[in-house]
DNA sequence: GGGGTTAATATTGTTAACAATAATTTTATA
DNA sequence: TATAAAATTATTGTTAACAATATTAACCCC
């Protein structure tokens, strides 16, 4: 298993929450987990400590980020910065051909939904957001969403009990197309900037108490 | 000498071009160069990696980044999505000590043009950038706006002769100030805007030609 | 039993030696 | 002399042992 793997596996089980914030991330114990070196595991908990996924103290080791409600609403308001600039991009020259890939994928995000599969849902949903950035072809913002998107269910969770009645709404995903469609990157942007409050208007004061979990929690592929 | 001062030492050669582009970076060279082990050097290359200013190649070490014209655009244009949304939000609750504390800033900044000091005049004037960011208070965008103040110097100078007369103008940053004084974040913004487009139109196409250059530059701490 | 000190253990951090790969030089041969 | 193969050197990557620190457990005294 390479490094690369392993820093998926912990990143998406942190994302998740079978890892909760605040839980020591030891590195013998991942290292046989995962059954890679210990220098391995270092590498991968360094690049977490970067995407801000993970704290680390000098000498006590790292553990999975306890965001505060201010980083969180922090991390919105920088989103609908990122996203209005990307949809007013956008709008300006998207084609005919990126509308349809567009409606595609919010189409079999409905059919998700329809089926209760809200674990592809969500999927599908970051997927729409990140193909409107790649669409709009600013790299460097593409980044910065990617590392938001990433950081979001963390943030969420902790001070959220559950997500997933909060997802994206799908008929603002539509909304959204529509007015790309219409060239109107201005309203695209506002309804953009209300779906965003939808969640973030959730998120409360107090965060959750967290309790010790079992390391190999992350043999769990299932979230629930 | 610490890791960190490794770092901060390394990068501004990269920054201010005693390191240019396309340099490679021995690890044990470096490591004899500042007298520490190499894997401090080893850890250092990896947030230079990190931050873009370097590239790394399995096998073949890191060298200094030897950004595109597309990604000096796509920089530019992220810096305006953030700053535009900085100043928007700073606008609004902008104190009036806040308008006195930039003004000195400013009018520190126009003492050292006169006086030619354009070092300090260009540490000024990204505080002037950094400042009204954490005034903003939002700490996401914040760090964004820092990333890409570090990188710009970089994509810059690989696509310009010279910086020293694209520096930010200090009577655009008055009027950015005056902006928010009256509390029109619009105006502000659409300042900052222009006063972006002022350095990003001198991009070229061609990049410079790379000469390789003695480590010990790095001893030279002034750029010229 | 509680508070505090010391010892034992567990965990992180560092290092130097080794392995693997890439770059360079040498040598052989046409 | 030019080219290609081989040998040498330089450079990066990995590992396991060691050191330093923090955490836990044991112990003692009151």
């Amino acid at each position: 298993m390479s490094e690369d793997d392993v820093l998926r596996m912990i990143e998406q089980a942190v994302i998740d929450h079978r890892l909760p914030p605040g839980t020591k991330l030891k590195e013998v114990e991942l290292a046989h987990f995962f059954g890679v070196k210990r220098g391995t595991i270092r590498k991968v908990l360094t690049r977490l400590v970067y995407s801000r996924l993970a704290v680390q103290q000098p000498n006590k080791g790292v553990t999975v980020a306890k965001p505060s409600v201010k980083e969180a609403l922090d991390l919105f308001s920088a989103r609908r910065a990122i996203e209005r600039s990307i949809l007013e991009s956008l709008a300006t020259k998207i084609t005919i051909k990126q509308i349809k890939q567009l409606r595609k994928i919010l189409d079999e995000e409905q059919c998700c939904y329809q089926s209760s599969d809200s674990q592809r849902a969500i999927v599908l949903s970051v997927k729409f957001h990140t193909v409107l950035a790649f669409m709009a072809g600013n790299e460097v913002m593409t980044e910065y969403l990617k590392d938001i998107i990433r950081r979001t269910p963390l943030v969420i969770l902790t001070h959220l009990g559950d997500m997933s009645q909060n997802l994206c709404r799908n008929q603002e995903h539509d909304a959204i197309v529509d007015a790309l469609e219409n060239g109107d990157g201005e309203k695209a942007s506002q309804i953009m900037s209300q779906h965003l409050s939808h969640i973030e208007n959730c998120i409360q004061e107090e965060p959750k108490s967290i309790k010790k979990p079992n390391l190999a929690a992350l043999l769990l592929k299932v979230p629930q």
